[in-house]
DNA sequence: CTGAAAGCGCTTACAG
DNA sequence: CTGAAAGCGCTTACAG
């Protein structure tokens, strides 16, 4: 293999076509200004030479500013959940000609703040960020600055940027509601350690569908923490054996729906004991019976986080938006299982 | 909201350190023959402008050619494959101080043109492409100028450009040779259509482990063709069902493995008939039994790829690498199945 | 140790 | 219709 060849620039094209490199400036901009003539030779020294215009320096001289490329932070994006919000943002970004980088930072602030610095020296136009914990860090003198910036599924304190979220909280209700309709009164909760926002929003979303139907709350039926699916899986088996065993769970995350469908295999319940998981699970409608979900919609996410992005990037300086995304519920069998006799 | 403050500029600093920017820019560098009272003077100064330097004016100056900046161009960021390939070039890219772009092209080849000059427009200093299809398309005229480049999964036309892809051919043996140590004879193979070169090597495989192994292949039961998982499910059924069933199948397509085990748990036939997949399916593990697969490692891949990536960058110029990573099996039960008395 | 010039590849504003 | 200058934000040579 050879050594790359240097790329043509203007001067290159212009020496070539026996023009001054301004003229070839004119033509690559399709100014119109010049003699069908010189256009051609133009045209022709182009196609020779391979010559695309250099974007960096054409925006450097324009003003500086814009870039076309606007960054994503996120947590993983191995992880389908942040992938397919990589999607959605891309997709809008295209439409406007625009770019998107994106890094992963494993939930590390420190990684954060690289990625933040990374991308701020390379000037993109904006910033998505999903906020890897409340301190801002690198983020601060951003957000100070007016960067144009779009936090997406998480709350960061301050409130003086666009958020775009799930409706953690109607999404709750709406599966406890789905659960209570089928004549469901001992209800479990199964859900993920309560210190982050959404975990408490869902939480709270099922405390107050119970409450507005009237039925009370198993103290010892509500299970929280941060646990593997594995860990999940004997957790719901303790909860879900025996008598006392509730007549449905509410599982309101991933690896918790993953575990307790486990468990409810294990103990030979699926088809007696209902469930309505948060968020989708891969899958889902393989197992017996299909788990009946409440998903989110990563891609909408990334879609309205990047149209909001674009707006502020457009020169929109109007209040902080927050926009919150339904969660339709997706009945596959699970969650529509009756309480049986006891 | 306030309107964006303009970014400090290195004359900015200059002005307010009352130094001329020359100066500045040793500072910013480290260049060590500052006087100790000017770099404290012109920290300060950057500290409270919040100056941060414009790597692209930067880069421009240094040499015109590096950004610090690699493309990829990918089908669909959305599917967890391509993603986890992503990670692992963002992880090798990290590494070495550089970002990533990426875009999905849904295996349009027009996408995949536009990309590549969007990318190209952009300077990026090398591009990893999953090629839509086997034109080079855009790609041709980056190829000839030596752009760094390296393909992954798929085989292109002309071999002049560095490839990793997954050992199809290998993983399609091994699955294979699990049924056969079983002792399984009669042993379907369902599979994507063969026009990809992937699918054609995983058939390969399968006929060649066959063929070693001094078994026949009944060709009634070798089924390809470009279906969705439902379809696959009724296919599946078909072949499988009745008293000239096969006793173990390989499914070397992840569409192709969920419809087959639905299908086997339509007839109840689950902990008969055997089953090996090729690719990992998420939740495989929750079905009972779980899916036996050979996972490819699209991670690994992106690690690998960006890897030889740099090395180009960094000016190697030997003759084109082909990477090929090996499969590893994973045993969950599906696969393990003795062959039943007739 | 510090600064004034020139230039990366391009566009903007002014002349001819 | 075409070109010579100036400048985007910075670094690389060259002076002092």
């Amino acid at each position: 293999m050879t050594v790359p060849a240097r790329r043509p620039t203007m001067r290159d094209v212009a020496v070539h076509a026996g023009v001054s490199f301004k003229t070839v400036s004119r033509v690559v901009n399709g100014e119109g200004t010049v003699s069908p003539a010189v256009v051609s030779k133009v045209v022709a020294a182009i196609e020779v030479l391979g010559y695309q215009p250099d974007d960096r320096a054409r925006r450097l001289r324009q003003g500086g500013t814009s870039t076309g490329v606007i960054g994503f932070i996120l947590v993983d994006v191995a992880n389908p959940f942040f992938s397919s919000l990589l999607r959605g943002i891309e997709e809008t970004a295209r439409q406007r000609g625009n770019l998107v980088v994106s890094g992963s930072t494993d939930g590390d602030l420190d990684r954060q703040d690289r990625l933040v610095e990374a991308f701020v020296a390379r000037r993109v136009d904006g910033l998505i960020v999903v906020p890897s914990g409340r301190e801002p860090g690198a983020l601060r003198p951003e957000i100070e600055r007016r960067t144009p910036m779009v936090f997406v599924d998480l709350e960061m304190e301050g409130g003086q940027v666009d958020i775009v979220r799930s409706d953690h909280l109607g999404g709750a209700v709406v599966a406890t509601q789905h659960l209570l309709a089928r004549g469901h009164r001992h209800i479990a909760f199964f859900g993920d350690d309560v210190e982050t926002f959404s975990a408490q929003q869902r939480i709270d979303g099922f405390h107050s569908a119970m409450k507005a139907a009237g039925v009370a709350v198993d103290p010892r039926r509500v299970v929280t923490g941060r646990h593997s699916a594995d860990e999940w899986r004997s957790i719901a088996r303790e909860h879900l054996a025996g008598d006392s065993a509730p007549t449905a769970v509410f599982t309101a995350q991933n690896f918790v729906s993953i575990g307790t469908t486990h468990a409810l295999h294990d103990l030979g319940l699926q088809h007696r004991i209902a469930q309505v998981g948060f968020d989708d699970v891969e899958f889902a409608d393989l197992v017996q019976p299909g788990i009946t979900v409440v998903p989110q919609q990563p891609r909408k996410l990334g879609v309205r986080a990047a149209e909001l992005l674009f707006q502020r990037i457009g020169g929109d300086t109007s209040a902080p938006h927050l926009e919150v995304i339904a969660n339709p519920l997706v009945e596959r069998g699970s969650g529509e299982i009756e309480p049986s006799a006891p």
